[in-house]
Formats: C-alpha cells, sequence, structure tokens
RNA sequence: CGGGGCGUAGCGCAGCCUGGUAGCGCGCCUGCCUUGGGCGCAGGAGGUCCGCGGUUCAAAUCCGCGCGCCCCGACCA
C-alpha cells in the first residue's frame, strides 16, 4: 500500500458568522455553534461549474498557478493521482510494459512530418525561440505528445522482427495551449502517462490498441469506481494521426460526457514518416505498426464529478490517500490521554492490515470542525471515538457515502481492522452502483429527433447513426451534443451492441445506420 | 478570439457614485476556556487599494491606457 504523509491544514476561509442547532448524536447534548452557508460549497444541482472550482480549492487537491492556465497540484491531489500512477504502472508492467523517459523539446520539423499530426497540433503548440540567450536556429517545441521524438528513437533502436513488439511507457506532463481551461480537466500542462508500441502487424497492433483501453476500464471501474463506456472515436474525434481512437467515457454528475482516457491505433502513419522500418523473417522491409495510449490528471476531476456531494469530495477507498481519518473526542486531560492511547493502538492495528489511515491530533479544533474538514477532503471513512467509546469497548464508524446519522454505526474495537476493510469495501461497490445507477436513468435510446434533443439536455443518448460527418457535424450545431463513441456493450442493457437491421435508422437523417453511436455534451 | 463579471490584508467583501485618518467578517498569532457535527472571551500582527500615465493642493475613489483572473460561446486529453 501507498504510504502518504501529512498535508497541510485546510483553510477555513470561508467562515461567516451564523447559528445552528445540533444535537450530538450520541450525548444527545444541545449545544451552538457557527454555521453558515458560505462555510458550505455552492449546491452541487444548482451551481456544478462552481461547485466544482471550489471544491478542488478547498479539499486542497490543486491551486491556480501565476500563469493563466496552468495548475498546482497540492499535496493531496498529488497523492490521488500517485495511488492512480500505482494502479495502472501495476497494470501496464503485467501487459509487458516498460518506462523510459523521451523529451520535453522537440524540434519543431518533427511535428510537421507527420501531415494530419501537425494540422491537429498546430494551433496549439509551445514554442521555444532562445536559449542560452540566443534565437535558435530551429524553434523547439514543448511536447504536446510524444509520437514524433519516440518514432524517431524507434526508428533507430528497430532493425528486425525481433525487436518487436518494443512496448514503451512514460509518466511526463506535456503542454497545448487551451484557450479555456479549467482546473484539472483543461491545463495547458497537464500530467499524464503516454504507452507508444510498436508492431509487426495490424491485427497485433489493433489487439494492442483494444488491450489498453480494456486496461483502461479495469482501472476505472475497479480502482477507480467510475462507470465508463469503451468505445470506437468518429473519424471527426479521432486523435491527430490516428487510424483509430478508442476512449472511455464517463457521465459526471450532471450528465455531460467526459473522455476518462483514449487508446489510438497509429497504424503506419508515425512508422512511414520517422522510417520506423524492420526486416521480417523473409528478409522484407516493412513499416511497423504502431500504437499510441494515454490517461491523464483528468481523471482526477472525473472521480472529484462522478462522486462528489454538497460536503465535498467522496474519494474511492481504492485511491483515497488516506482511508480512514480517526477523530479523538476529549475534555479532559485524562479523557484526552486515554482516548488518544486507544487511538493510537487502533492506527497501529489498521496500518499493519494495509489500510491508509490519519490520525487528527490537531489540537483546537472541535470534533465537528474536524468532521466538516476531512468530509470536504473525501475521506472515505471515518472513526469517532471519545471516553464513551473507550469505555464501552467500541468506536463509531461513519461512511462519507452516506451522510449524517444513516452513515453511522458502532463497532466493537475488537477485530476492528476487518471491520474497517469490510466498510471500504462496502464503499467502494457502493459508489460504483450509485455512478452506475445514475449512467444508466440519464442514458436515453430516443425515438426520433425530437427525444434526441431532450436525451442530451441531461445526459447520453445512444442512437443509431449512419456515420455520416455531416449528421455528426449537424447534431453538434444545434444540440451541442458530439458523438462520443461507439460502444461494442450496449451501455444500457449490457449486453453486445445491437446489429444493424431493416429498422436502424439515422436519428438524424434517417439513412440506414450500421452502428449505434453515444452522444453527449461533453467536457 | 467574441460577450459578461471582477481586481482593496491570507480568504470573502464594504468603501468609489459625491476626492481628504483604509475598514468589516473569517482566517492567522498569544493567553484563558472549550471539545460526540464548523465553541467562546480578551489582546495582537498583517496593506504597492492590479500596473502605468493624467487631472487635482490632495486619488482606492475621477479620466486614459495596459495587465491579470473567473464565467458564458467557437477548438481540445
Amino acid at each position: 500500500m501507498t504510504s502518504v504523509g501529512d498535508f497541510p491544514n485546510l483553510t477555513r476561509s470561508h467562515s461567516r458568522r451564523g447559528l445552528w442547532e445540533t444535537e450530538s448524536v450520541i450525548g444527545r447534548r444541545k449545544r451552538v455553534g457557527r454555521m453558515s452557508e458560505e462555510m458550505k460549497l455552492p449546491k452541487r444541482s444548482e451551481d456544478f461549474s462552481e461547485w466544482y472550482n471550489q471544491l478542488v480549492l478547498r479539499a486542497e487537491l490543486a491551486d491556480y498557478a501565476p500563469v493563466r492556465g496552468c495548475m498546482i497540484v497540492r499535496p493531496y491531489g498529488w497523492a490521488v493521482w500517485e495511488n492512480i500512477t500505482a494502479a495502472l504502472d501495476r497494470r501496464f508492467k503485467a501487459t509487458g510494459h516498460v518506462n523510459a523517459a523521451f523529451p520535453l523539446l522537440i524540434p519543431r520539423s518533427f511535428i510537421e512530418k507527420e501531415k494530419s499530426h501537425v494540422e491537429g497540433f498546430s494551433p496549439e503548440l509551445a514554442v521555444v525561440t532562445h536559449g542560452g540567450g540566443e534565437e535558435l536556429e530551429e524553434p523547439l517545441v514543448i511536447r504536446p505528445t510524444s509520437e514524433t521524438i519516440i518514432g524517431h528513437a524507434y526508428s533507430k533502436w528497430i532493425q528486425s522482427y525481433r525487436d518487436l513488439p518494443l512496448l514503451i511507457n512514460q509518466w511526463n506532463s506535456v503542454v497545448r495551449w487551451e484557450l479555456r481551461t479549467k482546473l484539472f480537466l483543461r491545463t495547458l500542462e497537464f500530467f499524464w502517462q503516454e504507452g507508444h508500441t510498436a508492431h509487426a502487424t495490424a491485427e497485433e497492433a489493433e489487439a494492442e490498441t483494444r488491450q489498453m483501453l480494456d486496461v483502461y476500464t479495469d482501472f476505472a471501474v475497479r480502482e477507480a469506481a467510475v462507470p465508463v463506456i469503451p468505445g470506437r472515436k468518429s473519424a471527426a474525434e479521432r486523435f491527430a494521426g490516428a487510424e483509430q481512437t478508442y476512449s472511455i467515457e464517463a457521465m459526471m454528475g450532471d450528465g455531460k460526457a467526459l473522455q476518462a482516457g483514449t487508446s489510438h491505433n497509429l497504424g503506419q502513419n508515425f512508422a512511414k514518416a520517422f522510417e520506423i522500418r524492420y526486416l521480417d523473417k523473409t528478409g522484407v522491409l516493412q513499416h511497423c505498426w504502431t500504437t499510441s495510449w494515454g490517461l491523464s490528471t483528468r481523471f482526477i476531476g472525473a472521480i472529484i464529478m462522478v462522486h462528489g456531494d454538497d460536503q465535498g469530495l467522496i474519494l474511492p477507498p481504492r485511491l483515497a490517500p488516506y482511508q480512514i481519518v480517526i477523530v479523538p473526542i476529549y475534555k479532559t486531560d485524562e479523557e484526552k490521554a486515554s482516548v488518544l492511547e486507544t487511538a493510537q493502538r487502533l492506527r497501529r492495528e489498521l496500518v499493519d492490515a494495509g489500510i491508509r489511515v490519519k490520525l487528527d491530533e490537531r489540537e483546537g479544533m472541535s470534533p465537528g470542525f474536524k468532521f466538516n474538514d476531512w468530509e470536504m477532503r473525501g475521506v472515505p471513512l471515518r472513526m469517532e471515538l471519545g471516553p464513551k467509546d473507550v469505555a464501552k469497548g467500541s468506536v463509531v464508524l461513519a461512511r462519507r457515502d452516506r451522510p449524517g446519522r444513516e452513515g453511522k454505526s458502532f463497532v466493537p474495537q475488537q477485530g476492528i481492522a476487518a471491520a474497517v476493510a469490510q466498510a471500504l469495501e462496502e464503499i467502494q461497490k457502493a459508489l460504483y452502483e450509485r455512478a452506475l445507477a445514475f449512467r444508466q436513468a440519464n442514458t436515453a435510446d430516443p425515438a426520433d429527433y425530437a427525444a434526441f434533443k431532450q436525451a442530451v439536455e441531461k445526459g447520453f443518448a445512444y442512437s443509431w447513426w449512419c456515420g455520416g460527418a455531416g449528421c455528426e457535424e449537424k447534431i453538434k450545431d444545434e444540440t451541442k451534443a458530439t458523438m462520443r463513441c461507439i460502444p461494442a456493450e450496449d451501455p444500457i442493457s449490457g449486453q453486445s451492441a445491437p446489429q444493424a437491421g431493416g429498422a436502424a435508422k439515422c436519428i438524424y437523417c434517417g439513412a440506414a445506420a450500421q452502428e449505434k453511436a453515444i452522444f453527449a455534451r461533453a467536457y
């Protein structure tokens, strides 16, 4: 398990005076504390965008940087990313990939070698024109992705079919000069991994492309509890330079789609542009078939927007930096001593069981404050431990996914590690099921174009489509919905995608259709 | 790149219209007190009023020009 250090305190910067009465859950003693609307986030249902922005800042996942469109990933956010990278890297290694590092700076001429690649990326390139006080003879591009520089290296490294397949990944950051940015979802610089592979045959490359899409799907579902729809992209949505692009698409809490990972079959396009060739068994010189695939810090945005609620973030237990936080409660010094002693003993037990634990020993903050603080930061499980619990040999466990009293239960200290582990499993499962149910409830199979328009107002439309770029374009102009992907499985029923028949008509033009596609407004 | 909003203490804002001592809340520091859902009291520290120029005896305030950020539309992981 990943070990995690301490994170700076949440800034309590939005307080405003206001009174509310609360009743303690167990003691039934009334007290009056400060609480107000302005300490809370905007309601998710009322202003999703502002809810998201404030949540990211206040949960201390990230902050704005001095350069427009750039972000600082704060320790707590980076800890989530570390858990994501660990879960993915494990899967990459298990499928035979190795890691390497390629340079940040790329000769401009490299980008220009593959025609559609240039066209796709040139508007969003950052270019270095000076170095060491001198103007450079050839400007250097800051990588927007590394196909070109890796293609250059592969052309040197690959000579024979014995050198194939070449399966390399790199963890890095890339820069794309985006016009409109949002923390995690779209920033000028973002962190990701990019896998780049070279193969001897078209079939192998296609198999690799799909295998990595499966890896992303497995990661999203099992680690992040984010249900995704894997599928194939339209030509318009395809990566610049790819023959075929696949993606996993997730539904956010506002019904919009987010592309959460992509896998590209690059065919021989880059192999031809960079002369990546090998001698086959029969002595014939062939171009390789290459792939690339990536998943970025954007995925953190997906986790936020899929699971979060009005109280703040909810992290899936498998990716949470802290899976459980222990909040000690005491009045007197004697109580403090015995509560903390018990708390430390329980923490030890949990740590020994491989559970990521935070014991919140901060002084001068009320337990109530700490409850809210950790809820904002999405810790999946909270243990409340006070003198009464010490006396009874029990603790209170509170589930983040079930707010308030409903999520609380008394649990014996005896066997705490097993109980916590089980609760974490249940939360992981419940988060996935809730997200899936939400997506199902907001995915429609509209009967006609009028129903289609309504469907994409609140979620996904799964519709027959003639495959024509014209219809895709008009749908986008008229509804703001884009073609997200053509799933291999029906996302509503979970069965194999339906075969085209006589009744299969394009939702827009009515012409005969072969495939059913997901359409949605997207981030 | 078009439309809108904003820029004053760490954060959120008032002051600007009608020019003259820079304020409030939260946070922060110290002490006491409290702690089962965002405790209380007292004292304290903290300012390039986004920048530059202009008008004026005097500019946070009026005028001009910049810059930055956020939100909404055209492109994108």
